[in-house]
DNA sequence: GGTTAGGCTTGG
């Protein structure tokens, strides 16, 4: 049996099996009864290990041992000299030192052959491998008295460590750096091929026991390095908490003299500087560029690729600078949807690269775990506009330099107490969702310029033009806000009206706000033929006529153009046009740049019911407001004017023009919730359309239904819209009284090819 | 009966 360790004096005793008879060295006689004996002694003297010839070259140790009992060692006869003999000789030369207690049982007690010389005792005690046992009470070496090559047990409280990390030879290695009361530093290297046996470090300070570890020196100063039967145990450095320890070892030694060891040298550690180093960041206080350990809970994992894991973390505090979202797939995430926790800026996304992926792989969500050396950066969505603020983004680079990795923390360790009783403040926040309870977004929403979506970073379809840096919100928070408001959403179209897109061409009076839809061709050809009836021509002074017959009997065409303008381009006249259908007016104006048709009443020409267009120019129809124009036409003045156009020619006929507007209403959708925004004022920037110009022509009608075909394609799945960034106005207006509140894109634009 | 590491940053 080998040495047995203990850790304590009381141990010792303890360990004594009970059917040994403990015996005083003092009354040791070559003819004691020899077996089931025990003595407990110190150990005053340790001679080397030498090869004995006499025996077959088996290995022997002498060393000299002084009874331990108060009453008995000033007495006669209180040293012996002890033989060990084979593989105890060994590991009693390696595991016992000078002063050590000991427990030596089962010996046999021969005649010491030197009593003559040293006066020592009459008798020796010989210990061979095959029965005989000593438990020797562990002894500490501060690290100033480390001698190089030696087997040492020592204290230490961790200045710096690395967690297990493969070798390139067999084993994982943990590195560590130690010191004590001494001041002294020593570095220490342990190897072993099994992740489990490595002890258990969670932060600098924590304070480690290292058994049968041996020493050398390297590089000027002593190391050290584990070495047979080794073992570690750890504990949390924290003054005044428990003295657990930590340890991946099924067995081992821990008494009342580790609690005290543990105390002592957290007491000294508090008081050094090196200690207190920024244990606490947390997400409220990081700054970009910065290196830090962090303490945190796992709530969702996803493998990004062969050699990045995103695990999304929180610790309950709120950043304050934006934090950069990773944009994955709902189903490649493991563990609980954080869309809420993401909206409110309390959510890490860490990216971990290389090497820690083995440890990350098997983190499960729910984990409480502390990264080391986690580096941030201030980082630019893919698809993010200047003026937007940059986003804090995460990541655990490759490698171990400066301790970088991470490890999953025990729910009931220490450290954690704090950050669980800030993270039970949050529960209510998981149903945030069902309740949409906007007062506890109002809480915790704090940075202006932050909160993103699920999907910040994909590509969007539209781009924002505005100046201002407004923040992002979710669709929920917008509708919760208070308008009047500026704001940024990023959502894509459930459906839109009008589904016919021709109806949402519309004709508005800046006058009188009024609106309506263009009216429809039977309905203008109605009033053309009502205003053909009378088909006498009218007869204006200021107006040159020329007429002809129409194929129509009894029907006259008539044109007429100011005395002014006879002679100059047909591109360039004003001609009014009398007697004609609908059809003959659009024939006729592709040759006529401005024709105004007109009817006569009792010979004066008058502007036709505001029904119809007022003006036909190429392709386009102009409509006049029927309440808003004051109808001067009886004395048009047509002087002054270089070029018509609907502008100057409903001016001069004292109509107040309509304007061609574009209006779809879209139903908007993020993970948060819907909403019914118009698109009215920036409509012809959305498209990069003119509605007038679409209002006449094919093509350019076609063009917006391709894009609203990409944006909202017939038949398609959510996923398989297009993000759009849009910029949002949020306002109220009068409602039969009431106060509604109305959401309109601006300041938003389709990407040009 | 003993290689490996023996701290020292940043690419994604």
């Amino acid at each position: 049996m080998p040495v047995q360790k203990v850790n304590d004096s009381s141990d010792l005793d303890a360990k004594v099996p009970s059917h040994l008879q403990r015996t005083s060295i003092t009354s040791l006689t070559t003819t004691s009864e020899p077996l089931h004996r025990c003595v407990k002694a110190r150990v005053v003297h340790k001679g080397p290990v030498i090869s004995c010839a006499q025996k077959d070259g088996i290995e022997m140790l002498r060393a000299e041992i002084k009874e331990e009992d108060p009453l008995q060692r000033s007495a006669e006869h209180a040293s012996i000299n002890v033989i060990f003999f084979g593989t105890l000789a060994k590991d009693f030369s390696q595991s016992a030192r000078q002063g050590d207690v000991v427990l030596l049982a089962d010996f046999t007690i021969k005649k010491s052959p030197s009593f003559l010389r040293d006066k020592l005792h009459p008798c020796q005690l010989e210990m061979d491998g095959k029965d005989a046992c000593v438990y020797a009470k562990y002894t500490y070496v501060p690290l100033n008295n480390l001698k190089p090559k030696t087997v040492v047990n020592v204290y230490g409280v961790v200045t710096f460590f690395k967690q297990p990390f493969p070798s390139k030879g067999s084993d994982y290695c943990s590195t560590l750096k130690i010191t004590d009361q001494t001041d002294v530093k020593v570095g220490c290297n342990i190897f072993s091929n099994k992740l489990e046996d490595h002890p258990v470090m969670f932060r600098v300070g924590d304070i480690i026991r290292l058994h049968r570890f041996k020493t050398d020196f390297f590089r000027d100063s002593m190391s050290l390095l584990n070495t047979y039967g080794w073992s570690t145990v750890t504990f949390d450095g924290t003054i005044d908490s428990p003295v657990v320890p930590r340890t991946p070892s099924k067995s081992f030694h821990f008494g009342e003299s580790d609690i005290r060891m543990v105390q002592e040298l957290r007491q000294w550690a508090a008081n050094q500087s090196w200690i207190s180093n920024d244990f606490t960041v947390s997400l409220s206080s990081v700054q970009p560029g910065m290196y830090f350990d962090l303490t945190c809970q796992l709530l969702a994992k996803a493998v990004m690729d062969s050699r990045c894991i995103l695990l999304k973390v929180w610790d309950g505090t709120k950043c304050h600078h934006p934090l950069l979202n990773v944009a994955v797939a709902s189903d490649a995430l493991e563990g609980e949807s954080t869309v809420a926790k993401d909206r409110m800026n309390l959510i890490a996304n860490v990216l971990v690269y290389d090497n820690h992926l083995e440890v990350a792989r098997d983190l499960k969500p729910g984990t409480f775990l502390r990264f080391y050396n986690l580096h941030t950066l201030l980082q630019r969505a893919p698809d993010q506009l200047p003026d937007q603020p940059e986003h804090l983004s995460f990541h655990l680079h490759g490698g171990t330099s400066y301790g970088r990795g991470l490890r999953s923390l025990p729910a009931e360790s220490p450290a954690l107490q704090s950050l669980k009783s800030v993270l039970e403040k949050h529960v209510d926040l998981d149903e945030y969702d069902e309740v949409n309870d906007g007062t506890l977004l109002e809480i915790w929403y704090t940075p202006p310029e932050a909160v993103d979506a699920e999907a910040d970073t994909g590509p969007s379809y539209t781009v924002r033009t505005c100046e201002h840096n407004t923040r992002q919100l979710t669709l929920a928070r917008v509708k919760h806000s208070t308008p009047p408001l500026s704001c940024h959403v990023r959502a894509r179209v459930k459906k839109y009206k009008p589904q016919q897109l021709y109806q949402c061409l519309k004709l508005f009076c800046s006058n009188c706000k009024s609106m309506k839809d263009v009216p429809n061709d039977s309905a203008v050809a109605k009033v053309f033929r009502e205003s053909a009836k009378d088909s006498q021509p009218c007869d204006e002074q200021w107006a040159a006529t020329s007429s002809a017959s129409s194929r129509e009997p009894g029907r006259t065409i008539s044109m007429h153009i100011s005395r002014d303008m006879v002679g100059e381009s047909t591109h360039t006249q004003l001609i009014f046009v009398e007697g004609t259908t609908l059809d003959e007016i659009c024939v006729l104006s592709q040759d006529y740049k401005n024709l105004v048709p007109v009817r006569s009443v009792s010979g004066r020409m008058t502007l036709m019911d505001l029904t119809a267009p007022f003006l036909f120019s190429g392709d386009k129809r102009y409509y006049g407001c029927k309440q808003c124009s004051r109808n001067t036409f009886q004395n048009p003045v047509f002087s002054g004017v270089e070029t018509w156009d609907e502008q100057t020619v409903a001016k001069a006929l004292g109509v107040h023009l309509m304007q061609y507007r574009l209006l779809i209403q879209f139903e908007l959708e993020d993970q948060t919730d819907t909403l019914e925004a118009l698109l009215w004022e920036n409509t012809e920037r959305f498209f990069h359309v003119s509605a007038a110009d679409a209002s006449g022509s094919q093509d350019l009608q076609d063009k917006i239904q391709t894009i609203m075909d990409t944006i909202q394609p017939p038949d398609s799945s959510l996923a398989e819209r297009p993000w759009l960034d849009l910029c949002l106005s949020v306002y109220t207006i009068k409602d039969n009284d009431r106060n509604k509140v109305c959401y309109q894109i601006t300041n938003t634009e389709v990407k040009e090819e």
